[in-house]
DNA sequence: CTTGACTCTGTACTATAGTACAGGGTGTAG
DNA sequence: CTACACCCTGTACTATAGTACAGAGTCAAG
């Protein structure tokens, strides 16, 4: 299996190669496979946590909602039951983090709009995308 | 026009009180009126701008990126083209994370189904979520 | 007429998420 | 065989976004 070190796992994620190792402290990542002289040897697997763990920070998630959903799967110490509770409630989470997007992206495409029409106003239409009552 | 202190604005829009201090100093929020004694006098407007701020936060926009949304409107120091650049910046990158919480979304209504029909795996399904190669 | 609940200012402390650096080992190229 | 680019550990520092606190003023209720 073809291995990375810390370095190169580093590039190949755009992350600072000292993020890694705090990632891993944070328990977000595995401790990895060390060479015979102590290296970190990173696999394609990580690769793909550690793209998850910045995809996921871009959206809004801390990296403690990212461990939790990175351990939703089933395992020995707990129940389908459980797992399938938690993530329902990560999907509402983020099906209310599209909606408020949504509303965002629709402020937005109006103010486009108007601009392009020249039909402008000095006041500050995004103010207005979550005036619907409704909690994010 | 009805006001509010500084407490009774924290308590509607459920910010710690001294957040407003921070926010008013972070230029978020105008500086308010004063009432006679120098309380703070917040309008109707500050709390929407208020939850305007929080909601936006929890959708993964930092006070800066913020800070810019709230700017997008036509001011005399500025060009209705430099607003309409601006703004079709800020729609692309809603768009960009409307994208990846959908790919999010669509992982977690698959493991939802899996667990549902007990066809378990104790992989972790949803690090597949941004495997598309697309960067967020 | 003082006690309690509020406000003010400035400053200090905290949590989260890194980022940098010191002091040391390894290993290949010139 | 030594210079350079890596890696290791531990620890210290930073930025962002608050949060808490000290010391002082205001004001309504008991």
């Amino acid at each position: 299996m073809k291995t990375m070190t810390r370095g190169e796992l580093a590039k190949e994620c755009g992350v600072n190669i000292e993020a890694l190792r705090y990632y891993e402290k944070r328990r977000l990542i595995d401790p990895p496979m060390r060479s015979e002289i102590g290296y970190r040897l990173y696999s394609k697997e990580d690769a793909a946590r550690i793209r998850f763990i910045r995809n996921a920070q871009k959206l809004g998630f801390t990296l403690n909602e990212i461990l939790e959903l990175l351990k939703l799967r089933v395992n020995k110490n707990e129940s389908c039951e459980s797992v399938l509770k938690k993530t329902k409630k990560k999907l509402n989470e983020v099906e209310q983090k599209i909606r408020g997007l949504k509303s965002m992206k629709k402020v937005l495409k109006k103010m486009i709009h108007r601009c392009e029409e020249s039909t402008l106003t000095s006041d500050c239409p995004i103010l207005g995308s979550f005036e619907s009552g409704r909690e994010l």
